[in-house]
RNA sequence: CGGGAUGUAGGGUAACGGUCACCCACCAGUUUUGGGAACUGGUCCAAGCAGGUUCAACUCCUGUCAUCCCGACCA
Protein backbone atom coordinates (compact mmCIF):
# COMPACT_ATOMS: atom_id res chain seq x y z
CA UNK A 1 0.00 0.00 0.00
CA UNK A 2 3.05 2.34 0.84
CA UNK A 3 4.41 1.37 -1.88
CA UNK A 4 2.10 2.89 -4.91
CA UNK A 5 -0.28 4.77 -2.67
CA UNK A 6 -2.02 6.84 -5.47
CA UNK A 7 -2.86 3.48 -7.25
CA UNK A 8 -4.16 1.96 -4.07
CA UNK A 9 -6.50 4.71 -4.00
CA UNK A 10 -7.87 4.87 -7.18
CA UNK A 11 -8.08 1.06 -7.22
CA UNK A 12 -10.19 1.20 -3.70
CA UNK A 13 -12.76 3.74 -4.80
CA UNK A 14 -13.46 1.70 -7.79
CA UNK A 15 -14.02 -1.63 -6.08
CA UNK A 16 -15.40 -0.18 -2.88
CA UNK A 17 -18.17 1.27 -5.44
CA UNK A 18 -17.75 4.72 -4.73
CA UNK A 19 -17.65 6.12 -7.83
CA UNK A 20 -17.56 5.64 -11.66
CA UNK A 21 -15.95 7.61 -14.33
CA UNK A 22 -18.07 10.29 -16.79
CA UNK A 23 -17.58 10.90 -20.02
CA UNK A 24 -16.49 14.39 -18.76
CA UNK A 25 -12.92 14.84 -17.50
CA UNK A 26 -12.78 15.59 -13.91
CA UNK A 27 -16.50 14.64 -13.07
CA UNK A 28 -17.63 11.67 -11.56
CA UNK A 29 -20.79 9.39 -10.67
CA UNK A 30 -21.02 9.18 -7.30
CA UNK A 31 -22.54 5.98 -6.86
CA UNK A 32 -25.11 4.43 -4.01
CA UNK A 33 -22.90 3.81 -1.44
CA UNK A 34 -20.35 6.75 -1.61
CA UNK A 35 -23.13 8.99 -2.13
CA UNK A 36 -24.69 7.39 1.27
CA UNK A 37 -21.42 8.48 2.69
CA UNK A 38 -22.39 12.10 1.83
CA UNK A 39 -25.83 12.23 3.34
CA UNK A 40 -24.54 11.27 6.52
CA UNK A 41 -21.81 13.97 5.89
CA UNK A 42 -24.69 16.29 5.23
CA UNK A 43 -26.84 15.41 8.17
CA UNK A 44 -24.29 15.54 10.93
CA UNK A 45 -22.45 19.05 9.89
CA UNK A 46 -26.14 20.27 9.09
CA UNK A 47 -26.72 19.85 12.33
CA UNK A 48 -24.06 21.44 14.05
CA UNK A 49 -24.72 24.83 11.66
CA UNK A 50 -28.34 24.83 12.22
CA UNK A 51 -27.56 24.08 16.22
CA UNK A 52 -25.59 27.38 15.76
CA UNK A 53 -28.18 29.76 14.42
CA UNK A 54 -28.04 29.01 10.83
CA UNK A 55 -30.16 28.65 7.52
CA UNK A 56 -30.23 26.83 4.70
CA UNK A 57 -30.70 28.61 1.34
CA UNK A 58 -30.16 27.77 -2.62
CA UNK A 59 -28.40 30.10 -4.77
CA UNK A 60 -28.46 29.69 -8.86
CA UNK A 61 -25.60 27.96 -10.24
CA UNK A 62 -24.95 31.20 -12.98
CA UNK A 63 -22.73 33.93 -11.97
CA UNK A 64 -23.07 37.09 -14.43
CA UNK A 65 -19.80 37.74 -15.79
CA UNK A 66 -19.98 40.94 -14.21
CA UNK A 67 -21.17 40.21 -11.03
CA UNK A 68 -18.23 37.84 -10.68
CA UNK A 69 -15.82 40.34 -11.41
CA UNK A 70 -16.85 43.11 -8.58
CA UNK A 71 -14.16 41.94 -6.45
CA UNK A 72 -10.70 42.05 -8.03
CA UNK A 73 -8.63 40.15 -6.05
CA UNK A 74 -11.51 37.36 -6.29
CA UNK A 75 -11.95 37.42 -10.13
CA UNK A 76 -8.19 36.68 -10.44
CA UNK A 77 -8.10 34.01 -8.30
CA UNK A 78 -10.82 32.33 -9.69
CA UNK A 79 -10.83 33.27 -13.23
CA UNK A 80 -8.30 30.50 -14.85
CA UNK A 81 -10.64 27.98 -13.83
CA UNK A 82 -14.02 28.98 -14.51
CA UNK A 83 -16.19 27.05 -17.05
CA UNK A 84 -18.51 29.73 -18.42
CA UNK A 85 -22.03 29.34 -20.82
CA UNK A 86 -22.36 31.45 -23.69
CA UNK A 87 -24.96 29.95 -25.34
CA UNK A 88 -28.86 29.80 -23.75
CA UNK A 89 -30.95 27.53 -26.36
CA UNK A 90 -30.30 28.31 -29.86
CA UNK A 91 -29.02 32.44 -29.02
CA UNK A 92 -25.50 33.78 -28.13
CA UNK A 93 -26.10 35.63 -24.68
CA UNK A 94 -25.90 38.85 -24.44
CA UNK A 95 -23.41 38.39 -20.92
CA UNK A 96 -21.66 34.92 -20.31
CA UNK A 97 -22.89 32.98 -17.36
CA UNK A 98 -19.87 31.82 -14.93
CA UNK A 99 -20.86 28.24 -13.27
CA UNK A 100 -20.48 29.01 -9.69
CA UNK A 101 -17.20 28.21 -8.91
CA UNK A 102 -17.97 29.41 -5.38
CA UNK A 103 -20.87 31.59 -4.17
CA UNK A 104 -19.58 34.81 -2.72
CA UNK A 105 -20.87 37.35 -5.45
CA UNK A 106 -24.24 35.84 -5.18
CA UNK A 107 -24.56 35.79 -1.81
CA UNK A 108 -23.65 39.56 -1.56
CA UNK A 109 -25.52 40.58 -4.55
CA UNK A 110 -28.52 39.40 -2.59
CA UNK A 111 -27.71 40.25 0.68
CA UNK A 112 -27.48 43.78 -0.98
CA UNK A 113 -30.91 43.34 -1.37
CA UNK A 114 -32.03 42.65 2.61
CA UNK A 115 -29.73 44.09 4.51
CA UNK A 116 -30.66 47.55 5.43
CA UNK A 117 -30.54 47.77 9.39
CA UNK A 118 -28.18 46.34 12.33
CA UNK A 119 -31.73 44.55 13.27
CA UNK A 120 -31.31 42.60 9.84
CA UNK A 121 -28.02 41.31 11.06
CA UNK A 122 -26.65 38.94 11.77
CA UNK A 123 -27.14 36.74 8.61
CA UNK A 124 -26.14 33.35 8.79
CA UNK A 125 -26.96 31.81 5.67
CA UNK A 126 -25.43 27.69 4.58
CA UNK A 127 -26.06 26.05 1.23
CA UNK A 128 -25.63 22.38 -0.17
CA UNK A 129 -25.02 22.62 -3.62
CA UNK A 130 -22.11 21.85 -6.35
CA UNK A 131 -19.66 24.07 -8.07
CA UNK A 132 -17.41 24.22 -10.66
CA UNK A 133 -13.66 24.49 -11.14
CA UNK A 134 -11.82 23.48 -14.51
CA UNK A 135 -8.99 21.50 -12.74
CA UNK A 136 -6.05 20.28 -14.71
CA UNK A 137 -5.05 17.33 -12.86
CA UNK A 138 -8.37 15.18 -11.27
CA UNK A 139 -8.95 12.54 -8.67
CA UNK A 140 -12.16 11.00 -7.05
CA UNK A 141 -12.86 12.60 -4.36
CA UNK A 142 -10.08 14.97 -3.98
CA UNK A 143 -9.76 17.16 -6.78
CA UNK A 144 -12.54 17.17 -9.13
CA UNK A 145 -14.12 19.91 -11.82
CA UNK A 146 -17.45 19.32 -10.16
CA UNK A 147 -18.24 18.73 -6.67
CA UNK A 148 -20.61 18.86 -3.84
CA UNK A 149 -20.11 21.12 -0.88
CA UNK A 150 -21.70 23.36 1.46
CA UNK A 151 -20.42 26.76 1.84
CA UNK A 152 -21.79 28.90 4.79
CA UNK A 153 -21.77 32.81 4.33
CA UNK A 154 -22.25 34.99 7.14
CA UNK A 155 -22.56 39.22 7.79
CA UNK A 156 -22.01 40.61 10.86
CA UNK A 157 -22.57 43.73 12.44
CA UNK A 158 -19.29 44.20 13.64
CA UNK A 159 -15.65 42.79 13.03
CA UNK A 160 -15.15 40.94 16.23
CA UNK A 161 -18.54 39.09 15.62
CA UNK A 162 -17.68 38.26 12.27
CA UNK A 163 -13.89 37.17 12.98
CA UNK A 164 -15.39 35.23 16.16
CA UNK A 165 -17.64 33.46 13.57
CA UNK A 166 -15.16 32.33 11.16
CA UNK A 167 -12.95 30.87 14.43
CA UNK A 168 -16.01 29.29 15.34
CA UNK A 169 -16.64 27.96 12.32
CA UNK A 170 -13.39 25.92 11.71
CA UNK A 171 -13.86 24.87 15.19
CA UNK A 172 -16.94 23.04 13.82
CA UNK A 173 -15.19 21.74 11.40
CA UNK A 174 -12.16 20.45 13.77
CA UNK A 175 -14.70 18.76 16.06
CA UNK A 176 -16.61 17.20 13.04
CA UNK A 177 -13.20 15.42 11.77
CA UNK A 178 -12.42 14.37 15.03
CA UNK A 179 -15.71 13.48 16.61
CA UNK A 180 -17.63 12.06 13.22
CA UNK A 181 -14.39 10.98 10.89
CA UNK A 182 -12.06 9.52 13.59
CA UNK A 183 -9.58 11.79 11.61
CA UNK A 184 -7.34 14.81 13.75
CA UNK A 185 -5.85 17.25 11.83
CA UNK A 186 -3.84 20.34 12.62
CA UNK A 187 -5.46 23.64 12.54
CA UNK A 188 -4.52 27.32 12.05
CA UNK A 189 -3.69 30.37 10.24
CA UNK A 190 -2.83 30.89 6.03
CA UNK A 191 0.01 32.60 5.14
CA UNK A 192 -0.59 35.54 2.81
CA UNK A 193 0.56 33.32 -0.56
CA UNK A 194 -2.16 30.84 0.51
CA UNK A 195 -5.14 32.73 1.32
CA UNK A 196 -8.89 32.14 -0.38
CA UNK A 197 -9.43 35.33 -3.30
CA UNK A 198 -10.28 37.94 -1.74
CA UNK A 199 -10.60 37.35 1.82
CA UNK A 200 -8.43 39.20 4.90
CA UNK A 201 -7.77 35.99 6.96
CA UNK A 202 -8.12 32.20 5.94
CA UNK A 203 -7.99 29.65 8.37
CA UNK A 204 -7.46 25.87 7.88
CA UNK A 205 -7.84 22.15 8.68
CA UNK A 206 -5.22 20.08 7.49
CA UNK A 207 -5.41 16.33 8.25
CA UNK A 208 -2.84 14.09 7.40
CA UNK A 209 -3.13 11.38 4.98
CA UNK A 210 -1.66 7.84 5.79
CA UNK A 211 1.38 8.48 3.68
CA UNK A 212 2.33 11.74 5.39
CA UNK A 213 0.50 13.97 2.32
CA UNK A 214 -1.62 16.99 3.33
CA UNK A 215 -5.29 17.46 2.75
CA UNK A 216 -6.68 20.51 3.16
CA UNK A 217 -9.95 19.40 4.98
CA UNK A 218 -12.22 22.55 4.90
CA UNK A 219 -11.33 26.51 4.88
CA UNK A 220 -13.06 29.20 6.97
CA UNK A 221 -12.39 33.06 5.59
CA UNK A 222 -12.66 36.59 6.79
CA UNK A 223 -13.51 38.90 4.07
CA UNK A 224 -13.64 42.00 6.65
CA UNK A 225 -15.32 44.37 4.31
CA UNK A 226 -13.50 44.26 1.32
CA UNK A 227 -16.37 42.49 -0.58
CA UNK A 228 -19.44 44.66 0.71
CA UNK A 229 -17.99 47.76 -0.45
CA UNK A 230 -17.26 46.16 -3.82
CA UNK A 231 -21.18 45.02 -3.61
CA UNK A 232 -21.92 48.33 -1.79
CA UNK A 233 -23.84 46.63 0.97
CA UNK A 234 -24.43 49.15 3.89
CA UNK A 235 -26.83 48.74 6.94
CA UNK A 236 -27.78 51.68 9.52
CA UNK A 237 -26.15 51.27 12.72
CA UNK A 238 -27.22 51.91 16.17
CA UNK A 239 -25.75 55.03 16.06
CA UNK A 240 -27.94 55.78 13.10
CA UNK A 241 -24.32 55.51 11.31
CA UNK A 242 -24.39 54.06 7.73
CA UNK A 243 -21.56 50.81 7.61
CA UNK A 244 -20.41 47.88 5.90
CA UNK A 245 -20.93 44.77 7.29
CA UNK A 246 -18.24 42.17 8.16
CA UNK A 247 -18.35 38.95 6.41
CA UNK A 248 -17.28 35.44 6.51
CA UNK A 249 -17.51 31.90 4.40
CA UNK A 250 -16.81 28.34 5.51
CA UNK A 251 -16.88 25.26 3.29
CA UNK A 252 -16.28 21.74 3.38
CA UNK A 253 -16.79 19.09 0.43
CA UNK A 254 -16.91 15.74 -0.75
CA UNK A 255 -13.24 15.60 -0.68
CA UNK A 256 -13.51 15.25 3.18
CA UNK A 257 -14.62 11.73 1.35
CA UNK A 258 -11.05 11.35 0.14
CA UNK A 259 -9.51 12.13 3.49
CA UNK A 260 -11.33 9.54 5.01
CA UNK A 261 -9.81 6.83 2.39
CA UNK A 262 -6.74 8.00 2.55
CA UNK A 263 -6.81 8.34 6.18
CA UNK A 264 -8.23 4.66 7.40
CA UNK A 265 -8.32 2.74 4.49
CA UNK A 266 -5.44 -0.61 4.69
CA UNK A 267 -4.25 -3.55 2.26
CA UNK A 268 -7.78 -4.90 2.67
CA UNK A 269 -9.39 -1.72 1.41
CA UNK A 270 -11.67 1.21 3.23
CA UNK A 271 -12.37 1.21 6.46
CA UNK A 272 -15.18 3.76 7.33
CA UNK A 273 -15.50 5.57 10.42
CA UNK A 274 -18.57 4.44 12.33
CA UNK A 275 -20.70 7.59 12.59
CA UNK A 276 -20.55 7.91 8.85
CA UNK A 277 -20.57 4.75 7.72
CA UNK A 278 -23.66 3.81 5.53
CA UNK A 279 -23.41 0.15 7.16
CA UNK A 280 -22.26 -0.19 10.33
CA UNK A 281 -22.69 -3.73 10.68
CA UNK A 282 -23.01 -6.61 8.55
CA UNK A 283 -24.78 -9.82 9.29
CA UNK A 284 -23.03 -12.54 7.61
CA UNK A 285 -24.80 -15.83 8.66
CA UNK A 286 -22.82 -19.12 8.72
CA UNK A 287 -24.09 -22.49 7.41
CA UNK A 288 -27.17 -20.28 6.15
CA UNK A 289 -29.48 -23.20 4.42
CA UNK A 290 -29.46 -24.98 7.68
CA UNK A 291 -32.66 -25.11 10.08
CA UNK A 292 -33.41 -21.40 11.26
CA UNK A 293 -30.09 -19.39 11.21
CA UNK A 294 -31.93 -16.97 8.45
CA UNK A 295 -34.30 -17.04 10.61
CA UNK A 296 -32.67 -15.94 13.68
CA UNK A 297 -30.63 -13.66 11.25
CA UNK A 298 -33.39 -11.84 10.72
CA UNK A 299 -35.09 -11.43 13.79
CA UNK A 300 -31.66 -10.21 15.01
CA UNK A 301 -31.29 -7.26 11.71
CA UNK A 302 -34.89 -6.27 12.75
CA UNK A 303 -33.46 -6.23 16.57
CA UNK A 304 -30.30 -3.94 15.42
CA UNK A 305 -31.69 -2.08 12.73
CA UNK A 306 -33.47 0.06 15.89
CA UNK A 307 -30.38 1.83 16.61
CA UNK A 308 -28.00 0.52 13.80
CA UNK A 309 -27.46 0.74 9.93
CA UNK A 310 -27.54 -2.88 9.39
CA UNK A 311 -27.10 -5.35 6.54
CA UNK A 312 -27.76 -8.67 6.67
CA UNK A 313 -26.32 -10.51 3.45
CA UNK A 314 -27.98 -14.09 2.33
CA UNK A 315 -27.06 -13.92 -0.36
CA UNK A 316 -25.29 -17.31 -1.63
CA UNK A 317 -21.93 -16.16 -1.63
CA UNK A 318 -19.80 -18.46 0.43
CA UNK A 319 -19.05 -16.50 3.50
CA UNK A 320 -15.55 -15.84 3.18
CA UNK A 321 -16.23 -14.53 -0.28
CA UNK A 322 -18.23 -11.96 1.92
CA UNK A 323 -15.83 -11.26 4.58
CA UNK A 324 -13.42 -9.67 1.90
CA UNK A 325 -16.29 -7.86 0.23
CA UNK A 326 -17.37 -6.18 3.13
CA UNK A 327 -13.75 -5.80 4.56
CA UNK A 328 -13.09 -3.76 1.25
CA UNK A 329 -16.10 -1.52 1.48
CA UNK A 330 -14.77 -0.80 4.86
CA UNK A 331 -18.02 -1.72 7.33
CA UNK A 332 -16.85 -1.76 10.72
CA UNK A 333 -18.28 -4.61 12.49
CA UNK A 334 -19.12 -7.95 11.33
CA UNK A 335 -21.45 -9.99 12.88
CA UNK A 336 -21.26 -13.81 12.63
CA UNK A 337 -24.03 -16.30 13.69
CA UNK A 338 -24.21 -19.56 12.73
CA UNK A 339 -26.04 -22.89 14.37
CA UNK A 340 -23.26 -23.12 16.84
CA UNK A 341 -23.59 -19.42 18.07
CA UNK A 342 -27.59 -20.17 18.32
CA UNK A 343 -27.25 -23.04 19.99
CA UNK A 344 -25.28 -20.80 22.79
CA UNK A 345 -27.52 -17.97 22.83
CA UNK A 346 -24.05 -16.01 21.42
CA UNK A 347 -22.92 -14.73 17.95
CA UNK A 348 -19.24 -13.37 17.08
CA UNK A 349 -18.71 -9.67 16.19
CA UNK A 350 -15.10 -9.00 14.74
CA UNK A 351 -13.71 -5.54 14.33
CA UNK A 352 -12.71 -4.32 10.80
CA UNK A 353 -9.85 -2.45 12.49
CA UNK A 354 -8.17 -5.28 14.51
CA UNK A 355 -10.08 -7.94 13.08
CA UNK A 356 -10.40 -9.09 16.45
CA UNK A 357 -13.14 -11.74 17.28
CA UNK A 358 -15.32 -11.38 20.10
CA UNK A 359 -18.05 -13.95 21.26
CA UNK A 360 -21.38 -11.98 22.70
CA UNK A 361 -24.65 -13.23 23.92
CA UNK A 362 -27.57 -12.38 22.12
CA UNK A 363 -29.19 -10.55 25.62
CA UNK A 364 -26.87 -7.97 25.28
CA UNK A 365 -26.31 -7.55 21.29
CA UNK A 366 -26.60 -4.10 21.30
CA UNK A 367 -24.92 -2.93 23.47
CA UNK A 368 -21.89 -4.91 22.56
CA UNK A 369 -22.39 -3.64 18.99
CA UNK A 370 -22.45 -0.04 20.29
CA UNK A 371 -19.42 -0.63 22.04
CA UNK A 372 -17.44 -2.14 19.01
CA UNK A 373 -18.56 0.66 16.87
CA UNK A 374 -16.96 3.09 20.06
CA UNK A 375 -14.02 1.11 20.03
CA UNK A 376 -13.34 0.73 16.27
CA UNK A 377 -13.90 4.81 16.27
CA UNK A 378 -11.36 5.43 19.14
CA UNK A 379 -8.88 3.10 17.38
CA UNK A 380 -8.94 4.54 14.07
CA UNK A 381 -8.83 8.39 15.77
CA UNK A 382 -5.91 6.94 17.97
CA UNK A 383 -4.29 5.27 14.98
CA UNK A 384 -4.59 8.52 13.00
CA UNK A 385 -3.04 10.58 15.62
CA UNK A 386 0.13 8.22 16.30
CA UNK A 387 0.29 8.72 12.24
CA UNK A 388 0.31 12.61 12.32
CA UNK A 389 2.80 12.34 15.93
CA UNK A 390 5.19 10.40 13.87
CA UNK A 391 5.42 12.11 10.72
CA UNK A 392 5.47 15.59 11.86
CA UNK A 393 9.15 16.70 12.05
CA UNK A 394 11.14 20.16 13.34
CA UNK A 395 13.82 21.51 11.26
CA UNK A 396 16.25 24.22 12.78
CA UNK A 397 18.07 24.77 9.91
CA UNK A 398 18.12 25.01 6.30
CA UNK A 399 19.90 21.95 5.44
CA UNK A 400 17.45 19.95 8.11
CA UNK A 401 14.27 21.19 6.45
CA UNK A 402 16.00 19.72 3.09
CA UNK A 403 17.20 16.63 4.65
CA UNK A 404 13.27 16.46 5.58
CA UNK A 405 11.84 16.96 2.99
CA UNK A 406 12.85 14.61 0.46
CA UNK A 407 13.35 11.66 3.15
CA UNK A 408 10.44 11.67 5.50
CA UNK A 409 7.11 12.18 4.25
CA UNK A 410 5.24 14.22 6.37
CA UNK A 411 4.85 17.71 8.13
CA UNK A 412 7.50 20.01 9.54
CA UNK A 413 7.62 22.40 11.97
CA UNK A 414 9.90 25.35 11.23
CA UNK A 415 10.50 28.78 11.81
CA UNK A 416 9.89 31.96 9.13
CA UNK A 417 10.69 35.56 8.82
CA UNK A 418 6.84 36.32 7.18
CA UNK A 419 8.57 36.49 3.61
CA UNK A 420 6.98 35.17 0.52
CA UNK A 421 10.03 34.61 -1.25
CA UNK A 422 11.17 32.16 1.65
CA UNK A 423 7.99 29.93 0.64
CA UNK A 424 8.64 30.49 -2.68
CA UNK A 425 11.91 29.13 -2.41
CA UNK A 426 10.94 26.65 0.11
CA UNK A 427 8.56 24.86 -2.68
CA UNK A 428 11.23 25.23 -5.37
CA UNK A 429 13.63 23.42 -3.60
CA UNK A 430 12.03 20.90 -2.55
CA UNK A 431 9.76 20.29 -5.12
CA UNK A 432 6.36 20.83 -3.51
CA UNK A 433 6.84 21.06 0.00
CA UNK A 434 4.35 24.86 0.95
CA UNK A 435 3.25 26.11 3.99
CA UNK A 436 0.05 24.17 5.43
CA UNK A 437 -0.79 27.05 7.97
CA UNK A 438 0.48 29.07 11.22
CA UNK A 439 -0.77 26.66 13.80
CA UNK A 440 -2.96 28.10 16.90
CA UNK A 441 -0.22 27.26 18.99
CA UNK A 442 3.03 28.17 17.62
CA UNK A 443 5.90 26.50 19.43
CA UNK A 444 9.32 28.36 19.56
CA UNK A 445 12.03 26.66 17.82
CA UNK A 446 14.37 28.82 17.14
CA UNK A 447 15.04 32.65 16.49
CA UNK A 448 15.70 32.37 12.69
CA UNK A 449 13.85 31.89 9.64
CA UNK A 450 14.94 28.20 8.47
CA UNK A 451 15.25 29.66 5.14
CA UNK A 452 16.77 32.95 5.11
CA UNK A 453 17.89 33.13 8.50
CA UNK A 454 16.36 36.75 9.20
CA UNK A 455 14.51 37.01 12.39
CA UNK A 456 11.46 34.63 12.87
CA UNK A 457 7.81 36.02 13.18
CA UNK A 458 6.13 32.31 13.13
CA UNK A 459 6.56 29.00 13.57
CA UNK A 460 5.50 27.34 10.02
CA UNK A 461 3.48 23.71 9.93
CA UNK A 462 5.01 23.03 5.94
CA UNK A 463 3.70 19.59 4.20
CA UNK A 464 3.18 18.23 0.21
CA UNK A 465 -0.52 18.27 -0.09
CA UNK A 466 -3.61 16.72 -2.58
C1' C B 1 -0.64 22.62 -19.33
C1' G B 2 4.21 19.47 -20.41
C1' G B 3 6.34 14.22 -20.48
C1' G B 4 5.05 8.99 -20.58
C1' A B 5 1.32 5.10 -21.04
C1' U B 6 -3.54 2.93 -21.88
C1' G B 7 -8.44 2.40 -24.42
C1' U B 8 -11.46 -4.95 -27.17
C1' A B 9 -18.20 -7.69 -23.39
C1' G B 10 -20.57 -5.50 -16.82
C1' G B 11 -15.09 -6.36 -14.75
C1' G B 12 -10.09 -8.47 -16.06
C1' U B 13 -7.19 -10.09 -20.17
C1' A B 14 -5.48 -12.48 -25.31
C1' A B 15 -4.45 -12.95 -30.46
C1' C B 16 -4.63 -11.18 -35.34
C1' G B 17 -4.23 -6.55 -42.04
C1' G B 18 -9.19 -11.32 -43.57
C1' U B 19 -15.34 -15.03 -38.77
C1' C B 20 -12.22 -11.19 -32.03
C1' A B 21 -10.75 -15.85 -27.99
C1' C B 22 -10.55 -16.76 -22.74
C1' C B 23 -11.38 -15.97 -17.27
C1' C B 24 -14.70 -13.74 -13.80
C1' A B 25 -19.59 -12.02 -13.44
C1' C B 26 -24.79 -13.51 -15.14
C1' C B 27 -28.79 -17.74 -15.72
C1' A B 28 -30.31 -23.17 -14.59
C1' G B 29 -29.15 -27.52 -11.83
C1' U B 30 -26.39 -30.63 -8.23
C1' U B 31 -23.16 -30.99 -4.19
C1' U B 32 -21.38 -27.24 -0.88
C1' U B 33 -21.17 -23.04 2.79
C1' G B 34 -17.51 -20.73 10.17
C1' G B 35 -11.92 -16.75 5.44
C1' G B 36 -12.76 -15.18 -1.65
C1' A B 37 -16.41 -23.32 -3.33
C1' A B 38 -16.69 -27.42 -7.18
C1' C B 39 -18.87 -29.72 -11.27
C1' U B 40 -22.38 -29.79 -15.47
C1' G B 41 -25.16 -27.10 -18.82
C1' G B 42 -26.64 -22.24 -20.77
C1' U B 43 -27.69 -17.01 -22.18
C1' C B 44 -26.34 -12.12 -23.21
C1' C B 45 -22.90 -8.81 -24.44
C1' A B 46 -17.34 -5.88 -27.11
C1' A B 47 -13.01 -2.80 -30.47
C1' G B 48 -13.88 5.29 -26.97
C1' C B 49 -15.10 8.78 -31.04
C1' A B 50 -13.98 11.07 -36.03
C1' G B 51 -11.26 10.85 -40.28
C1' G B 52 -7.50 8.50 -43.54
C1' U B 53 -4.58 4.32 -46.02
C1' U B 54 -6.41 -0.60 -48.01
C1' C B 55 -10.07 -5.16 -52.03
C1' A B 56 -10.37 -5.63 -46.61
C1' A B 57 -8.76 -1.98 -40.30
C1' C B 58 -9.69 -4.06 -33.67
C1' U B 59 -4.89 -4.31 -36.00
C1' C B 60 -1.39 0.75 -39.80
C1' C B 61 -1.62 6.48 -39.88
C1' U B 62 -3.74 11.36 -38.17
C1' G B 63 -6.79 13.92 -34.99
C1' U B 64 -9.85 13.96 -30.83
C1' C B 65 -11.96 12.39 -26.13
C1' A B 66 -11.41 9.79 -21.59
C1' U B 67 -8.42 7.32 -17.93
C1' C B 68 -3.68 6.20 -15.35
C1' C B 69 1.48 7.62 -13.81
C1' C B 70 5.20 11.72 -13.26
C1' G B 71 5.78 17.06 -13.20
C1' A B 72 3.68 22.23 -13.37
C1' C B 73 -0.81 24.66 -11.65
C1' C B 74 -4.40 24.61 -7.62
C1' A B 75 -8.38 30.42 -5.06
Amino acid sequence: MDVDFAQWYTDVVKKAELVDYSGVKGCMVIRPYGYAIWENIQKDLDARFKKLGHENVYMPMFIPESLLQKEKDHVEGFAPECAIVTIGGQNQLSERLIVRPTSETLFCEHYRNIIHSYRDLPKLYNQWCNVVRWEKTTRPFLRTSEFLWQEGHTMHETEEEARQETLQMLQVYADFYRDTLAIPAITGRKTEKEKFAGAEETYTIEPMMHNGVALQGGTSHYFGTGFTKAFDITFTDRDNQVRYPHQTSWGVSTRSIGAIIMTHGDDSGLILPPRVAPIQVVIIPAAQHKEGVLERAGALRDELAQRFRVKLDDSENSAGWKFSQYEMKGVPVRLEIGPRDIANNSCVLVSRVTREKKVVSLDQVTEEVQAMLDQVHAELLARAEKNLREKTFEARTYEEFLDIAANHPGFIKAMWCGDTACEDKLKDVTGGVKSRCIPFHEEHLSDVCVCCGKPAKHMVVWGRQY
